[in-house]
DNA sequence: TCATGGTTTCAATACTTACTGAAAGTATCC
DNA sequence: GGATACTTTCAGTAAGTATTGAAACCATGA
């Protein structure tokens, strides 16, 4: 078997397994493998493209498309001479990263903290042993997801340099250097 | 409408929006409405009583108590005189924290640094433009992966003090003093 | 203005996942 | 050993999600 073979198989195997983790991640495993496809794309890719390569029907591909645009994860191109739209994904690992952070920190922090700050607040005035317990339990639920939030915010808004180096000077860790791969 | 109302309609209400946040958590409805009522319960309870407050039927009582248990959410506890198992939820948010953390990595990072570095592996040789590029891009998610991988195993392990005053230190963020709540 | 090429929507359907309830299994007590 | 109290499993079913494909829609250029 080729080189190229052996490229060809990765390629395949990645689009599909990204597809999977996908689902253990929250979203679905076809947006998964479009993201996937995107971002193993040299050139910007048209809805029939991603059909074709992914097996999937044009209402599909175009749902996935759009709604990965609307995570701020892909971007839409337009090439001169050319009415139809592209679609183009971040590369950039850390850029991903963030934009997944701060996306899912709105969708599954933030609702947290607004149930918790209401449940606290309605079971302020109870007198009974065990609605005392509650409310210590929501306060305490509560400042651990405002903290959270805080933390996924401020990581969010840090560039990948700082990012780094401030995890290395402080938990010790560092990707390897390349050298030693 | 009384004090007691409305702690009884808070629980209600975190018991039930609580299974729908576990929904976007990526584990089932019903699961996170067990953990819920687990974690506001002052006593271990039964299955029996799970299955009641719930209105869920024995054998989704049952699964979901045990799965909990294999996350280390939730311990057994046999109380004296009685054949029946009680089901006790861990309430420490940090200890929470930490299980749910780890847990995540083993399912969500873990998975997809093994498959990067076969990715990355098989598409070492490769000469093509876009060969490389895919080779390249694959490396860079390996590295990123790993590094979330060693920043996730890093913090599970840290005691709530440290963590806290780690975060103070160096993000600048604390939660703020219960007194002013 | 209409024909063409492209995008968007959506009802019907397929697929996946969760839940029920009853039957089978196990441990304990007398 | 057998009756009792509880736990576990699982085939069938219900509920929830994702996908298709075709029709409606929109923009452009002749």
């Amino acid at each position: 078997m080729s080189a190229t073979d052996d490229f060809i198989a990765a390629k395949d195997d990645f689009i599909s397994q990204w597809g999977a983790l996908g689902t253990s991640w929250g979203i679905s495993r076809t947006m998964a493998q479009v993201h996937a496809l995107l971002m193993i794309s040299p050139e910007p890719i048209s809805t029939d493209q991603c059909m074709e390569e992914l097996q999937i029907s044009r209402g599909n591909a175009h749902t996935n498309l759009k709604e990965l645009v609307g995570w701020g994860l892909v971007k839409i191109v337009v090439k001169k001479g050319e009415r139809k739209e592209f679609f183009e994904a971040e590369k950039d690992v850390w850029k991903v990263f963030t934009i997944v952070l701060r996306e899912r920190k709105r969708r599954e922090i933030d609702p947290a903290v607004e149930l918790l700050k209401g449940c606290a607040e309605r079971s302020k005035q109870v007198k009974s042993v065990e609605g005392k317990a509650f409310h210590e339990q929501m306060n305490e639920l509560q400042d651990f997801a405002i903290f959270a939030s805080k933390v996924g915010e401020t990581i969010s808004q840090l560039k990948y340099g700082p990012a780094i180096k401030f995890a290395d000077k402080f938990l010790g860790l560092l990707p390897k250097d390349k050298s030693s791969r």
